[in-house]
DNA sequence: GAGTCGTGGTC
DNA sequence: TGACCAAGACT
């Protein structure tokens, strides 16, 4: 008796999880945007564009990754480049370890990329998320992502009221969108999830009318769509003043190269800041510049130096500036500059 | 587990 | 306008 309503009940189930996938399939074939990363089912290139659109937007990414494909091409290109042409190239997209870290993985496969889960996840800046995501879009494998999207999706779905940011909750989300996966397109699956939360499972205001599955989902039949999903903790911003100073002599400018093993930008070359020896002059500017939680206002100030560089600092041309990885910050103080 | 890493869009 | 947050990973 009791086994009869199991079937039962897992049948009902089987039919209505069918009626899910078929209904979000359906939809996103007929509404997913038109990304370049969505036109190839080569490794490399999904790798190169998942790698960059982690924590990132679309619409952000696209120019960059035509532009970092025209100049490597494949992973041989990749692997045989140099790190500061890797960063200029990669300047302005932000979190600067993923280059580093795609650099290092291209050199580290020899010339083969991983097929599996368990292989690509085994590459520096390869987690969870993008190992699944390569795995499934590039080769098929039947494991289901966790991004930021789909983790708000299926809190809505299955009425989840647990905090998402927590590590036990993401793996319980998960486990029920691999329970979920449509095994014989898991690629197109996890799209077609992610799509649904960047253009319809909005963080507020979520289009329900517009969703394929909100007669699936628990959150809209309670009305409570909105109250999900539940994220606890939230940091202050920190406030902090900069003063950067434009030395200018000989149609150069002073700069420095950030230490190689500096936490933050290393690499990148950037303007004197507070620095002995060097007067500050008129303001130029003030503007805002935003790192995470910090919020700096930097005020950029010509200024003149007393006798010969700093350490670390050297007279670099204009003309050359162009072509370094140069910090957001110097690049905001230097855009109202005139070149 | 909590902190950290960038930047720009959105409301 | 300020808070949120985006196809996360690493320490």
């Amino acid at each position: 008796m009791l086994t009869d309503l199991d079937a039962e009940g897992s049948r009902k189930s089987s039919i209505r999880k069918k009626n899910l996938v078929a209904a979000l399939r359906a939809w996103y074939r007929r509404n997913r945007r038109r990304f370049p990363w969505r036109e190839t089912a080569d490794p490399y290139r999904i790798w190169v564009s998942e790698i960059m659109l982690q924590q990132t937007r679309a619409a952000a990414v696209e120019p960059y990754y035509e532009r970092f494909l025209r100049r490597f091409p494949d992973l041989q290109a990749l692997a045989r480049s140099k790190e500061a042409e890797l960063l200029e190239c990669w300047s302005g997209l932000g979190y600067y370890s993923r280059a580093r870290n795609l650099r290092r993985a291209a050199q580290q496969v020899n010339g083969v990329l991983p097929k599996t889960y368990e292989g690509w996840k085994a590459l520096p800046g390869v987690g969870p998320y993008t190992a699944a995501a390569v795995a499934s879009i590039a080769f098929g494998e039947p494991v289901a992502v966790l991004d930021g999207n789909v983790a708000r999706v299926m809190a809505r779905l299955t009425h989840e009221r647990g905090d998402v940011r927590l590590p036990r909750v993401r793996e319980e989300l998960r486990s029920r969108a691999q329970a979920l996966l449509d095994r014989r397109n898991p690629g197109e699956f996890n799209q077609a999830l992610m799509e649904l939360g960047a253009t319809v499972c909005l963080p507020r205001n979520p289009l329900c009318l517009l969703c394929p599955i909100s007669g699936h989902c628990e959150a809209f039949r309670l009305g409570v769509q909105n109250q999900l999903p539940v994220k606890l903790g939230g940091r202050k911003p920190v406030r902090e003043q900069i003063a950067v100073a434009v030395v200018e002599r000989n149609r150069s400018l002073l700069v420095r190269q950030r230490p190689a093993d500096a936490s933050l930008m290393p690499g990148f070359w950037e303007l004197p800041q507070d620095i002995d020896g060097i007067a500050l002059g008129p303001l130029i500017r003030e503007f805002r510049h935003s790192i995470t939680y910090h919020e700096y206002t930097i005020r950029s100030f010509r200024a003149t130096l007393r006798g010969r560089p700093p350490a670390g600092f050297q007279w670099v041309p204009w003309a050359k500036l162009a072509s370094l990885p140069l910090t957001t910050i110097t690049r905001k103080a230097l855009s109202h500059w005139a070149w």
